[in-house]
DNA sequence: TCCAACATTCGGTTACATCA
DNA sequence: GTGATGTAACCGAATGTTGG
């Protein structure tokens, strides 16, 4: 029950976070109870029999009724009140009472709908935040190993220019092709300067991914 | 326009009935 | 007998309506 309770806080707290200004009416603050009311007992009905009449469930008929017009329309009219309590045989009070607690229960029904599909949702977000991230985890290694390429055969370049350092025909590195591993992912033709960092500035582990998150 | 009286609604709570 | 659960009834506050 406390589980449940706790459960729907945390629904009303998540949904009143996303759609603000649904529940108009202040909640109590945290960490200032409010003093439990006692409800009076049995006020004028001390009898057994009066306390029985007081408090009896409310028939079949009645109930499948009483859905009936709750389908139809969620708030009570004082003539479709009166008429409903006329037809069965109940106090224009409990007809009200009724709706009233229908209408929470109705209420909490559809937070508990709402809580389900947003949970759902989340879940989905979080098994692509997974599949984003090891995605780039791959292209990360993917540049080291590109830029090891890259490193080995500017070593060589500078081998060869200093043996002969007036040969026409010697490679240049702005002569080079750009390493294709770029294309691999589809990103080739884009300028390059969008993903440059610059030299051993690379955002260490996923620590960027946070600024949009 | 203001105000008091009354009605209605809502969220929260209590008390009771029922069931496992 | 007992705890969990569902629900009728109640309470207090907020809000709406109406008449003077």
């Amino acid at each position: 029950m406390a589980t449940q309770m706790n459960e729907l806080e945390e629904h009303m707290a998540l949904i009143s976070q996303m759609y603000p200004g649904v529940y108009t009416q202040v909640a109590p603050q945290q960490g200032e109870p409010k003093p439990r009311r006692r409800r009076r007992k049995n006020k004028g009905a001390d009898s057994g029999a009066a306390a029985a009449a007081k408090k009896r469930k409310l028939s079949d008929e009645q109930v499948q009724l009483l859905e009936l017009n709750f389908g139809n329309e969620h708030k009570l009219e004082s003539e479709r009140k009166d008429r409903l309590a006329s037809e069965l045989g109940l106090d224009p009070r409990q007809v009200a009472v009724w709706f009233q607690n229908r209408r929470a229960r109705w209420k909490n029904k559809k937070l508990e709908e709402e809580y389900s599909k947003l949970k759902t949702v989340h879940e989905g977000v979080v098994v692509e935040k997974c599949r984003l991230e090891s995605e780039v985890l791959k292209l990360k290694e993917q540049v080291r190993e590109a830029e090891k390429e890259i490193q080995g055969l500017t070593e060589r370049i500078d081998g060869v220019s200093s043996n002969s350092p007036s040969s026409s025909s010697v490679l240049s590195v702005e002569a080079m092709e750009p390493p294709p591993f770029l294309g691999e992912f589809g990103v080739q033709g884009y300028d390059q300067d969008v993903f440059y960092v610059g030299q051993n500035s690379y955002i260490q582990g996923l620590e960027w991914m946070n600024l949009f998150v």
